[in-house]
DNA sequence: GAAGGACCGTGAACCGGTTCAGGATTCGCT
DNA sequence: AGCGAATCCTGAACCGGTTCACGGTCCTTC
């Protein structure tokens, strides 16, 4: 007593249903071939004879066909996505970091799935677990804290390649920049203009650079033979933005007034400067003022802002370039890139007290 | 914590072979259940028996589970993920919209797929093909171009948002400011403030939202009383980038000298300012100059920038909303915000020459 | 204690592009 | 023409989570 049902379409239960999206096989029928002749042409198109393969794509074209990728994935174990963890796109710095990875990528059919993890570990794992179950092809990450369990991720087809994973264990490749040395050019600068009253405006210290900026901070300061108990105070903010910046140097100023500020990040830096003029002080007459990264606007602000410059866009690009090359996922290399202080005029001679 | 072995694998054809991740079969095995159930567990976890749901969850820890959305997708048709097309999420404005959009679908299990169009129609193009194939549950764009069969995404789960999208024919819900309005109060200011010839650098024609300030400048010139073609210097860059704005700006003083000059962008206009202190000119004693969008950082330029403010984040936090309310894709719901000209520094009156 | 119903759990069928072993054609060359 | 090799095509099986019609349990209620 079968009801004869699934005759072709138009399913009598239900009068405005979904259109049912052409597929492969639609196409296959409209072009005469077999449907396996169809993933040919849109994987292998070489192995189809020219002939064949106009057919098959004047049928996609008339038919409007628009694959679906996790219908491949499925046997293919392709997704053609790439995530992308980063501590906050809000951030210039890392903005200009994914510009580059974007401008590798996008011409290998790659598309990123983004995510900013703010600093926070709960938030790190959530997006790389979604990026696990999406089934991304790879993963960049820059890590603010221990990554668990990224194993899950290397043996993809494209491996995964940390951004400033410090001296954590092996995830991949990875490539960093020397924030000890950067943190230290920083200092020294400071120290040798005769501060010796410091501020220095930190990262949480789950984040990988974060303390090695700390270390370079410290390293500096015991190099010119001082101790850093005397020296240096220290804050913690747990997001660098400019907003947690100007919190920040609010607070400080209602505990010690120090002569120079070293902010972990131009964005707090920026924050401190807007909370230092409002406070009617003048940097670097009052307060000796140093960022780091040296963001795009730094140069333009009042004063131009020292800072350590590091090569934000080139990072992304060579970034997708190790995702990209195979080799990432076996030799496991790494990349350490130096960045340099650029002194401008944000910072001056110790004011006398 | 079990590595999650295979037991009953072991294809004899070929030993190291991909270890072939843990599915619903596995798991539903391992709890004594049927795949069904487990799939229950993962979606309606309300519908299976707490103590069911307790083995279940147990051998899916135990199992080190991680579900492939991909498989889930292709019945389900829901993928989790929302394309989010953006001009340049380096461009700190839409950077911030984009925290405000995932600040909102965070919360609701989405993933955002991003990409930036670069003011390209071609790149705008390929990037919803991808986002198509993807089958990403809603869409978030910000047009640069005539949105081309968008229809293909209002049927999914979550519609589609239009950011800025000016007249262009309907295309689910829109979510923009009044450019027009915003760009007439700068270039009115600055009209007050009796500059003659002012320049404009503005975004390519395709641009609607470009295409609206142009508009607002020249019905503010017109409502001054005065023509166009006397007063205005138009100028266009193919992105609206910081180094455009130098570009743009160096090349503008070949040819003329303008006593003001309004930008599209605070970008451009932080290009254009630093083009102009290289040149040694004083702003605003020289030149005025406008931005636009209320970039966190021009308040902090040298000298503070005049611009008009758009509430970038809150831009994005009302997308996300629009998107998520399903009420989105019938009604197609509208949002008008009014931007507001913030006075500061950069302009002051012109110059006699 | 039997009927009625709410609640749970089951597993075959399914989504749609890819794979791959094998069949069909075409080609080169004697 | 004849034959082997190279090239092209075919389509059933498959990937793995979701759906849903169906059957089993257990508790009420008369």
């Amino acid at each position: 007593m079968v009801p004869a049902v699934t005759s072709d379409r138009s399913d009598p239960t239900k009068g405005a249903d979904v259109p049912r999206a052409v597929g492969v096989r639609d196409v296959a029928k409209r072009a005469q071939v077999s449907l396996g002749t169809v993933s040919n042409v849109i994987n292998t198109p070489d192995s189809v004879r020219p002939r064949t393969r106009a057919r098959v794509e004047k049928a996609m074209r008339e038919l409007g066909f628009v694959g679906s990728r996790a219908a491949g994935q499925l046997r293919s174990r392709k997704s053609g996505l790439v995530g992308v963890v980063l501590p906050d796109v809000g951030n210039p710095y890392w903005a200009d970091v994914l510009r580059g990875v974007e401008s590798v990528l996008e011409e290998h059919d790659l598309t990123l799935v983004v995510g900013s993890t703010h600093q926070d570990p709960a938030r790190q794992e959530r997006l790389l677990r979604a990026l696990a179950q999406q089934g991304v092809d790879g993963l960049l990450v820059a890590p603010i804290d221990e990554l668990r369990n990224w194993e899950q991720f290397a043996d993809r087809r494209l491996g995964v390649v940390a951004l400033e994973n410090g001296d954590a264990p092996d995830a991949g490749s990875s490539i960093s920049l020397d924030n000890v040395d950067g943190a230290r050019q920083a200092i020294t600068h400071l120290l040798e203009l005769g501060h010796r009253s410091i501020a220095f405006i930190n990262g949480p210290r789950n984040v990988p650079w974060c303390v090695e900026r700390r270390e370079g901070v410290l390293s500096g300061i015991q190099t010119a033979g001082l101790e850093a108990s005397d020296v240096l105070i220290e804050v913690e903010v747990s997001d660098l933005t400019a907003a947690m910046g100007i919190t920040a140097t609010d607070e400080l100023w209602g505990r010690c007034e120090p002569t120079a500020i070293v902010c972990a990040n131009d964005l707090v830096a920026l924050g401190a400067l807007l909370s230092l003029q409002r406070r009617g002080l003048r940097v670097p007459e009052d307060v000796s003022l140093v960022g780091y990264d040296d963001v795009e606007f730094v140069e333009a602000l009042r004063p131009p802002l020292t800072t350590v410059r590091q090569p934000s866009f080139e990072v992304g690009v060579i970034a997708g370039h190790m995702l990209l090359s195979g080799a990432t996922r076996d030799s496991g290399e790494r990349e350490l890139l130096t960045p340099a202080l650029i002194v401008r005029q944000s910072t001056g001679p110790a004011r006398l007290r």
